[in-house]
DNA sequence: CAGGAACGCTAGCGGTGCTAGGATTGCTGT
DNA sequence: ACAGCAATCCTAGCACCGCTAGCGTTCCTG
């Protein structure tokens, strides 16, 4: 009994090494370079392995991409957490969405643009996307007027998404990104 | 002296035949589906031929997104020519723009999501989209109210932006679609 | 009509994601 | 203690990708 739970033990293990190597991979050098071959010379295991744990390279970079909804509602919550007021926590919370999508633009990548449909089919992504999703509801809630929460908050968010992946592929000037955002959320609280 | 004539001229014209068999194949299948063989195979000469056009796939996708870039301005000035006043005109440009990345989302992805510094290196892309960010600015204008035009436009657009991803890759309920597009509408018009 | 250059083809390189098959390992029941 | 079995992991290979070297052919030019 105890050799088959150090077994599940270890291949959990080993399946975390697996997302670690794909998430630092792909942030140091982009999702191009994370391949299969590169991934299982990581992990120090040959390439069908990877094939036992998730059904191909789409699945890894799904589960990559569950991180960071984790990763993306604490940094949301925190910064509403910590802001003196509600207009000062939308400035707040739309400043810490945008920082994430630029330091971690490989995360943010696997979780908005790439791997279109694989996440949201899981179970527990749904948790985390909700988690982010209420804590930009919550934020917006105080500043929303008449219109309906959730279309205003989807709204909002659209706003940053396309700041965020905008300005990241050069489409923006780098320069003005502050007052873009101050633009952004001034509209959205008033 | 013709018969050289002739040649460049059938040259432009494969190059042309190139550009539309991606487009078209693009927007049937997907980008994943243009394959340099299979483009090969759709304009009747071998694989190298489209080395002698173009320096690489990259660059065909970049050439596609450059008709994508007048195609755009063209709607985008249609729609705020037939407007009837200036906060129609709003409304009516971005759902032309909106509409545009949801009726064609391989050309969409190509001028705005890969490709990255390939067109804006280019020296006609500037125009048509310099073309298409005018005239957004020009929408915008009437309702700047004290907000720096290119500032203002800027974000306007990013949020246009954001929701046609966002909507496209299914993060977002298609029926409220129109909703949110109001509030976003709203939100920059007064 | 001979010489030469431009052109487009066949064949192949290194790489990708993914899989079939066998070998090795380690647990289990007698 | 050991034979049999099941799970595990690796080697080898498939079909495909973008891209390129090198050769034949074709057609213009002097």
């Amino acid at each position: 009994m105890s050799t088959q739970a150090r077994r599940e033990r270890e291949r959990a293990e080993r399946e975390r090494a697996i997302i670690a190597a794909a998430r630092d991979l792909a942030l140091a050098e982009g999702w191009d370079a994370v391949t299969t071959r590169r991934l299982a010379a990581e992990i120090e295991y040959s390439q069908p392995v990877l094939y036992s744990h998730f059904k191909g390279k789409d699945a890894i970079m799904a589960a990559v991409a569950v991180e960071g909804f984790a990763e993306l509602a604490t940094v949301l919550v925190s910064a509403r957490a910590s802001a003196p007021d509600p207009r000062q926590a939308v400035a707040d919370v739309a400043a810490a969405y945008v920082a994430f999508a630029q330091q971690r633009p490989a995360i943010y990548d696997a979780m908005f643009t790439l791997a279109v449909d694989l996440p949201f089919a899981s179970q527990d992504v749904p948790t985390d996307l909700a988690r982010g999703f209420a804590e930009l509801s919550d934020t917006v809630r105080p500043v929303a007027g008449d219109d309906d929460l959730e279309t205003l908050t989807e709204t909002f968010w659209a706003g940053l998404h396309g700041l965020a992946t905008l300005m990241r592929s050069g489409r923006l000037r780098r320069a003005d990104h502050g007052r873009r955002l101050a633009v952004l959320v001034d509209r959205f609280s008033r």
